[in-house]
DNA sequence: CGTTGCATGTAAGGTGTTACATGATTAC
DNA sequence: GTAATCATGTAACACCTTACATGCAACG
């Protein structure tokens, strides 16, 4: 509305053009801590995950590279011990605003579900009804093991000051796998009557 | 047990190694019809991408030319019109078997989820209130049609003789697409409700 | 008479993984 | 003392997508 405004506005950033995973690698960085690649990884692994995939370790740091060539997150070198270094990123004042930019202007992709039990189920003309079985059990007890993570990561997020955002998407990482159990038992029964039906 | 048993057994076929895209190709043509690739494409749009992600059509062409190289499947030129020839592909036995053998022996990998409308909200504090629910609404308004699109994936699988997996996959689909849709109503509200606290 | 569907690819390039390599430190 | 953790890459390669190209047939 001023026509005076001299302010950083979200749309005046070029968007540079980098693959999804390069706008995951600075969104971990933008709650604004300094991390190492080892540790994106592990953010990765333990929160990315509910919803996103996690990459490679390699991919991680040739993202970090990528990112900072174009100037949207910095490295310094301090040390990890009397021994050696580390290298640790932050995100610049213009990687935020780059990713605001992503935020405002990007529309999300359809999301994409690689779920390769069921396309054993799909398949399962093909296999014994036991076996058959024995993948949907072993998904059921993975999805135990997920929802306590999912729970833990839950908890990590409501004690944080300022992740109100994560503490959503966490709620909702913890209550879309309990529904995939129910989903799961609900497949076995189906999967029994079919057995016992021949 | 019978000593004498000269009968083709899963594991005595070599699994080759082919990637997961391969397997799901050849999973479709083990319903015993004959496709184009297009169809192949077709199937995999319609059906796979509930619980698969559905290739690029050119990959599905390549997959194709692997699998025939390695006798899984077979292919032969037919008559499209007068003018024009297509090239329809078909399991062998050997990929039967071949597939029943993966079934058997290979486990399935963790399930995949990548949701870029999740990791928007994740990353909520560089964006717009607005936007965000915007960005939910219209995550929404996809699902009601994948919801459609799964219903009627459903009725199809429910009629065709032989399809008991096929239908259990689709009413998977169906009912985890009503969880996600409650899932992102109660994620609106959250939005809201921290829209409005501040 | 223009658009959509059918049908099949090639070429180029980007994305991402696996395997490997290294080596000090910390925990058991 | 041996395993796991921290930390960072390289090299090779596989996977997959996008863009492009082609052209008839059928539908409105």
């Amino acid at each position: 509305m001023s026509g005076g405004n001299t302010d950083l506005q979200a749309a005046d950033i070029a968007l540079p053009k980098i693959p999804a995973t390069a706008w995951a690698v600075l969104g971990i960085l933008s709650f604004g801590r300094e991390l190492t690649g080892y540790d994106i990884k592990n953010w990765s692994d333990a929160i990315l995950h509910f919803f996103y995939w996690s990459p490679a370790t390699s991919q991680i740091y040739t993202e970090l590279r990528r990112l900072e060539d174009l100037g949207l997150v910095s490295s310094r070198t301090v040390a990890r011990d009397e021994v050696r270094d580390k290298t640790v990123y932050a995100i610049t004042p213009i990687g935020t605003e780059a990713l605001r930019s992503w935020q405002a202007t990007v529309d999300a992709e359809a999301p994409v579900l690689k779920h390769g039990v069921l396309l054993r189920i799909w398949l399962g003309h093909l296999a014994e009804p036991d076996r058959l079985r024995e993948q949907v059990a072993d998904h059921r007890t993975r999805l135990l093991a997920e929802l306590a993570a999912a729970k833990e990561s839950q908890e990590q997020a409501d004690t944080q000051p300022d992740w109100a955002y994560p503490a959503l998407v966490a709620s909702w990482a913890v209550r879309r796998i309990e529904s995939e159990i129910e989903l799961t038992d609900s497949m076995l029964i189906d999967l029994n009557r079919l057995a016992n039906n021949r």
